[in-house]
DNA sequence: CGCCGAGTTGAACTGAATCAAGAAACGTGG
DNA sequence: CCACGTTTCTTGATTCAGTTCAACTCGGCG
């Protein structure tokens, strides 16, 4: 739970009943290795922190296994579109480690947004950081060539490189997994 | 600032002193076609509501003009990262036809965030939205066919493919001019 | 009328995918 | 702790979607 409270407090402070309520929903879970956190083709209800650990979202695209995102510790595992809209999406989400998460309902998270204004701006802010994520992975996919967008990665997140099996690390990159394989070769 | 409204009360119900306070910081700006909204490597200070017209964010990669989005009436224009973290960005922002923009600054909306728990929710469902349609854009981006991406553009936003040039919507689509053209030609 | 921006068309080129085989690493049971 | 099968990774040959470069067409408009 460390690693949480520090996310949370970076963000906003809390007055101590609020975040002791906000604690309190959130569900601890341990996860074994390939253990499936969300089925593909579902409605997800739940954002997972992660404590520990190594998570994908993935989906398949015409029989073929696609990774959207990988999280990992300090950040979170979700279903971006089905739990925002509340409605199924392709995306699932697998854990390529063992690992302990923090469940948070959306559900009740809804009843704390209502409740406490500052629970609301952590949402905001958590949506902000999110977008904000999310518009340099696509600015990086978009136009760059597979060489930049694996060395960029090694330049942000050198952990995943060494941590995530190859075939997944090249879906995340939008590239084959033998053109992934060529390019490490030459570097 | 009817279609303001209308987008906002889709959100979020407002008690009429907190919906009077929102409409007061909204400044009213006329553009021109061609207009440059935001500088590109500038810090942006506002989010724009279209109430008429249409919009283009775009930047230089490499000496080439890229366009990155584009807005239309009831949507906002935005330079995300910049807006979101008040930092440089390379992104700018232009009005591809005259129209009509209702500009809200960050200092203004963070006052009213903190005055009005009813705001920041807003503010938080409208990032929630954007997070929406970026995902999905990505998805497309990502992982369809030139081909694909252009009948996708058709069947969801019609109206670009008659108010965009040629060359910008290319861009937007990640291909070529040339590409476009052609795939355009063979439907 | 002739220029200029916007769009089209053609031909050659290229980055990356696909198809196909092996090599290495991994873990599970004997 | 070794042997065997399975999964993961590498390497090579071929193919293809889309880019680039270049020339040409079309429709305004000063």
């Amino acid at each position: 739970m460390k690693k949480f409270l520090e996310t949370i407090s970076g963000l906003v402070g809390l007055p101590p009943q609020c975040e002791a309520e906000l604690l309190s929903i959130a569900k601890f879970r341990e996860v074994a290795k390939g253990e499936i956190i969300l089925k593909v083709n579902s409605v997800s209800s739940s954002a997972y922190y992660i404590e520990q650990g190594l998570t994908r979202t993935f989906y398949y695209k015409d029989g073929k296994d696609v990774t959207d995102w990988i999280s990992t510790e300090g950040e979170f595992a979700i279903s971006i579109i089905s739990f925002l809209s509340n409605l199924p999406d392709r995306r699932g989400i697998e854990a390529l480690e063992a690992g302990v998460l923090y469940e948070l309902q959306r559900t009740d998270l809804e009843l704390l947004y209502h409740k406490y204004h500052e629970i609301e701006r952590l949402g905001r802010l958590l949506v902000s950081q999110g977008i904000i994520q999310l518009q340099q992975r696509f600015d990086e996919l978009h136009f760059s060539t597979a060489r930049e967008r694996y060395q960029e990665l090694m330049a942000e997140k050198p952990a995943f490189i060494q941590r995530v099996p190859l075939g997944i690390l090249a879906s995340f990159l939008g590239m084959s997994q033998e053109t992934l394989s060529r390019i490490r070769a030459q570097i």
